[in-house]
DNA sequence: GTCTATATACAGATAGAC
DNA sequence: GTCTATCTGTATATAGAC
């Protein structure tokens, strides 16, 4: 798939991912791919149609990631440390989740992409709860799987955010730490 | 201080605290107090110096009240717990950290902006550590006091962020449990 | 599908009167 | 300190030619 459309997705999610959403312009995207901002409303008539496709996109692409990893034979510890991974990629880039960028902007989206939006973060949510509840014996803590999944993806997303500020991994690391810490 | 200044920065706080940095126009920060966006560029020549202001003011703001509560003869963990309710009174504002909020688009602040940004969530974990050092018999877990602000500071951000989006405060909920359960 | 050209709105910022 | 008026740049979005 080469095709400016695609080409255009790819890098619209990075610009968000480095800049907001705000912080993308049909001009500016249109440039990054050597096209016209008219040709960018052809594919995108408005603004949140791209917003949608992005969290649509980056939300399948992480749940395939994320289905590759629990059907690996491996302990519960190594899944989350799988998904733990994933974050550690994107602070490698400098990055902010897309979603968790987009989050901070969650004003500036209509009603349909605020809903895409929650159930992302409902999504990643729940795949912890389920890999925990398959191999429930690999805890070592009491913590209610529902509570331990909120407070590591919203832990998780906070540190990306700090970290990039501060300019370190130190929080993405203590995040990692503390949680690989209660399992097995 | 009824002034024209100070009921701008407070005006901008909110705004920015709801729709981010960028969200902030200075006309509609004028109309917000009845006055013309030529008189807010009187009060600060560039939208910088707005910022600057701003997040001096907040970190001071939150300094005096960590300072408070420092001072208290109460437990570890009621100090703990007293910093988690000042994250608490923020969701209920349905808002976010007014440095959290910029910290996702540090990329539209220049270096000084940033640095004060920083020094922001190295005071917070600061103050944590400070309060564990302290009263270090009180703290339950092996975990080092400077990991264990990161994760907290972090932690209580990305609950912001994630809740707002999802439209409760389950997050910021099960921070609190995680983290107070490691207090006597 | 992409282009040129344009409409409309709003952004940050400045000059100069009062 | 605040105003009117304006400059300049950029944003989303659309019409219509190719």
């Amino acid at each position: 798939m080469n095709d400016n459309r695609s080409r255009l997705t790819k890098a619209a999610q990075e610009i968000v991912q480095r800049n907001g959403f705000k912080g993308l312009s049909f001009r500016t995207l249109a440039n990054e791919i050597g096209i016209k901002s008219s040709s960018v409303h052809y594919h995108f008539p408005e603004k949140s149609d791209l917003a949608q496709e992005l969290i649509e996109q980056y939300s399948e692409h992480l749940a395939l990631e994320l289905d590759e990893i629990a059907a690996k034979p491996i302990s519960l510890k190594r899944k989350i440390s799988s998904f733990i991974k994933i974050f550690e990629m994107v602070a490698k880039a400098d990055n902010l989740c897309l979603c968790g960028m987009m989050a901070a902007e969650v004003g500036e989206l209509n009603q349909s992409n605020q809903q895409y939006l929650r159930d992302f973060f409902l999504m990643l949510e729940r795949w912890i709860v389920v890999q925990i509840e398959a191999q429930p014996d690999e805890l070592k803590t009491q913590m209610a799987p529902s509570q331990l999944a909120k407070t590591m993806l919203s832990g998780l997303e906070g540190a990306l955010l700090v970290d990039r500020v501060v300019g370190n991994h130190q929080r993405l690391n203590a995040q990692k730490e503390l949680y690989l810490a209660l399992f097995k």
